[in-house]
DNA sequence: TATGAATGAGGTTTCATTCAT
DNA sequence: AATGAATGAAACCTCATTCAT
């Protein structure tokens, strides 16, 4: 289970052998960034987008499913974009609680950094028909596995407890997490160091296994 | 600066002059009422609320001014009853941190029982055009400044530190009740009493006065 | 063919022999009168008549056929007003030609005095369906024919030449009055004597009959 | 102060940089063209229009503001081709006063051609709201500022009295045109040459300088 | 790779009118 | 003599989407 092989294919399925997206492509996918910078998704017309990207409207449908596929090509853009990143820090890391610390404060400074995708992933998706179909949301649960891959390796390893499950622990984490990023996000303050501990804290006291206590 | 007098003020307006309202009128609340508790206000259409309140559409814009007017209406009457319901509990409470005590925990309280209330006023309302003149801000306003009243009474009574604006004071509360209460209405779990309590540790040692510490 | 025996007709139709009219009838047709000094029929709605008249809207249905009823309702009224006045002025008037002058004037006159009425008469029953068969058309024939019976009286009597059709004399003098009063109407200012001197003028040296000169 | 620059720039504007209009937006003006020569505007439909443009209805909106809109758009091209005509005409004309001839006489004679034309000007129009503000209106008043322009160069060359102000004229010009249309324009007659004469009598015997009387 | 033209479905709103009391 | 409640039809308008080039 490794997060690069998931970003790989997930990189290539968007590229579909070629080298560069269309400029049609990426100024639809600029401007309907910009655009849910300041309204949510399903107040946003296709109209508008095109018009800001200063594009044929008809592009939409040529490059993506429909407007809904551009938003999900967003998400998914935002989402590998994030996994490399995470990719690139878990290099260093060793064994299972440190690497869950460089994956939550990963996570947590990507939403603090991109409100947008932030935004998107914790208020609309919810709502969406059809989005627990999505490829979208089959990266986001490639995630988890990932997540739950490491929670494995700590249980395996003696430094989680094993006395809960597994997708246990990965709700309370995924939990923790959106907890604490929701009213930054909402109301637009940036998320504070010391929310972030309390999580950490709470968590880590919460998942490391008895004999392995949090200093 | 009396709850009770904003409150009659408030139903009298509602009903102009008249004991019941027509039935259609409140076939339509409750439906709309019932559809928010599974989508969001701009997605629920007209054609919907009319069909699940078996009512002709055009009733509607006979007993509010538009579709958001009804949105209104509802808001308005939970407002009242929130209202109500705080005039009756304030009745017993003596002083100011008491009466505080009270206010902040049936705010919590109602927004934990009526959640389509909480998700419109923590969520939607924000992004209506127009909302900041509407009559239901207004009454929000008016519930503002009641806090603000018993605020400055605790002040005066040396109960509450003096040296922070009155508004400010009301903005840590209010701000502190919706932190507390976002993440558990739009996850649809209930609010604890511990979130609670931290809530009431947080604001009562940050404005108790110096002299009057919180035990 | 006597006025006064069309305007006794035509009063009695109204009352269905009753003395007076219900209050309501006569609060909407006040009502009606007083929006169209400011809109045009089509632009009134039947609920702003009812609200203006402080009456329940389904009121109107049941005194008039419908919201153009209504509008029949008060030209018919405007109408019979006027032959009953104009009825009263011809007692005095001896000679055809006398009696085409006062006609002309009290019509010219009443349009000066009832714009609604020379609004409604100049601009708007021409468009409505049905108007041409309706009974206030009835009575505006009927008013015709009184012309042309003056002018039958004045060929007779060798006042008025015998040489062009009456039906085309009478055309020729509801085209001149339409034709001075529209543009007064239409911009709103008064009917200046000159304009109804020169009508007078050019009808009169074209109807008079040769032997008969008008000074 | 030059008609053919104005003229030149509400062309551009009209077709914003194409050369040609999308078949759809011609039937939709011509299709409106038709209408109007049968019924008001206001009783014209948007379903009407679009059904006599056999497109489809939403056209409209993609071509023009609104229903409105696209009566905009139609009187915005009589106008200019109106001005065209007129600023053609005037390229002979030498003198203040022949060219108002030439002016007023384009003026009557268009009226007298494009009933539709006339009668939205002088009938329709006045009510609209907002048209004061339009940019139909815009451009009727840079036509207003042009013929300014001419009675300016009279009252300087000495052909046109200097104890008016040139408003004050312009304002004459303008009213006794529209006195002069207004009638045939509604009764559907045409706008006869004497009534014209008439109205040159009249204004040029009014606004000619004393010294240069109108033969 | 991109555009211009057009459409259909459905949304909100208005309004004349009817029915029961 | 009058009201309150409700309706159906149709108006205006928006928008995602498709098609031909």
């Amino acid at each position: 289970m490794d997060i690069n092989k998931i970003v790989n294919q997930n990189i290539a399925r968007n590229m579909n052998g070629r080298t560069s997206l269309p400029p049609g492509m990426i100024k639809l996918a600029d401007a309907l960034n910009e655009l849910l910078k300041k309204k949510d998704f399903n107040s946003i017309t296709a109209a508008q987008i095109s018009r800001t990207a200063q594009v044929n409207e008809s592009l939409i449908y040529r490059y993506f499913k429909d407007k809904r596929g551009a938003l999900h090509f967003l998400l998914h853009n935002y989402m590998v974009d994030f996994m490399q990143d995470i990719g690139r820090q878990l290099k260093q890391g060793k064994g299972a609680l440190n690497k869950l610390r460089v994956l939550i404060r990963g996570h947590i400074t990507m939403y603090d950094a991109n409100r947008v995708f932030a935004k998107i992933l914790l208020l609309e998706v919810r709502n969406f028909p059809g989005y627990f179909e999505s490829d979208t949301y089959e990266l986001i649960k490639s995630y988890g596995r990932f997540m739950t891959a490491i929670i494995n390796e700590g249980v395996e390893s003696g430094e989680i407890r094993n006395d809960i499950a597994l997708s246990r622990i990965r709700n309370m984490i995924m939990g923790g997490i959106e907890h604490a990023c929701m009213a930054p996000v909402i109301f637009g303050y940036s998320i504070s160091e010391e929310s972030v501990d309390d999580l950490f804290k709470l968590l880590f006291q919460g998942i490391a296994s008895p004999e392995n206590p949090v200093g």
